[in-house]
DNA sequence: CATCATGTTACTTGTCTTGTTACGATCCGC
DNA sequence: GCGGATCGTAACAAGACAAGTAACATGATG
């Protein structure tokens, strides 16, 4: 559990999801991202929230994509999941009396915020049927072999 | 302790060191730093072994800065402390048998990657005496307030 | 009403930086 | 050389946070 997976994983489920236009329901994503139905519901939850997927409880429920993957960027998932911490290095003391140590947070805080700025936009610049057709494009280089995760 | 603070301390220290020439204590750059010196000690121990300060035992020992700020980046001093991780996200599974989960490491890899490279490019084209040199530009802007932590 | 499925809370686990304690090694001054 | 100052290091606890887990309520379907 060495890194925040919340992003990576519900791309994952987003573009399994478009495939099988059937619901799926927790248990199965949690299979198919080595997990458990908890944790699905809880990230999941900020996904539906924004509208990007709706849940259905009781028999025959389940997820399902509500919004094509071309309506829909990684910054906007980055943003369904509640927009967590990207970097792991931050200041010692966000409001230092030293100005040492003021000058050196806006030294660092400067080169972060414009690598976040520039990962925000790279997230932003690419919508998931984007990497759906990388994914088709791997698929054809190689057809003989599984393709997929237990979907 | 929500980040880690490692590079942001160490930037900090090292300027502090160069406007005293005497050494410092660990139990001085502890106070300085608020914390303690033992955590002082393993921090610095890698800034140690890249020739960055050195470090005496005894009666009068304590930490001494061997190199000018002015030759000295802040991608040095974070190669330094070990290269610590800079991102708190990351992907689930770093090799997948799943070629969508694939595709998913493949764009967020990517975007992640041009984001370290920004950011490790930024730390080295800043150097030392640059920080040491706004932190002036700050002290003469308001030379009635004490400008420093106890150092 | 029985079952399936989500919603939610509470608690535990894993991991990593920090904090802390303890102890050994080394150097200086008396 | 004795004693205190200081670093070096190992061992362990604390804090934070995502992830894992268990328990139970809620709602929908047949």
């Amino acid at each position: 559990m060495r890194n925040d997976s919340r992003l990576s994983r519900m791309l994952h489920v987003l573009i399994h999801m478009d495939k099988h236009q059937h619901s799926a329901t927790s248990d199965m994503i949690a299979k198919m991202l080595n997990t458990n139905p908890v944790v699905v519901r809880r990230t999941m939850a900020g996904l539906r929230e924004q509208g990007y997927v709706r849940s259905e409880k009781g028999h025959g429920g389940g997820w399902t994509l509500v919004r094509p993957l071309s309506e829909i960027t990684l910054l906007d998932v980055y943003r369904a999941i509640g927009e967590p911490h990207l970097f792991a290095i931050g200041p010692a003391d966000d409001q230092p009396q030293c100005l040492v140590e003021q000058a050196v947070n806006v030294a660092l805080g400067d080169a972060m915020k414009e690598a976040q700025a520039l990962l925000l936009r790279r997230l932003d610049s690419v919508t998931l049927d984007k990497i759906a057709t990388d994914f088709e494009a791997k698929l054809t280089a190689r057809p003989a072999t599984s393709y997929s995760c237990a979907s």
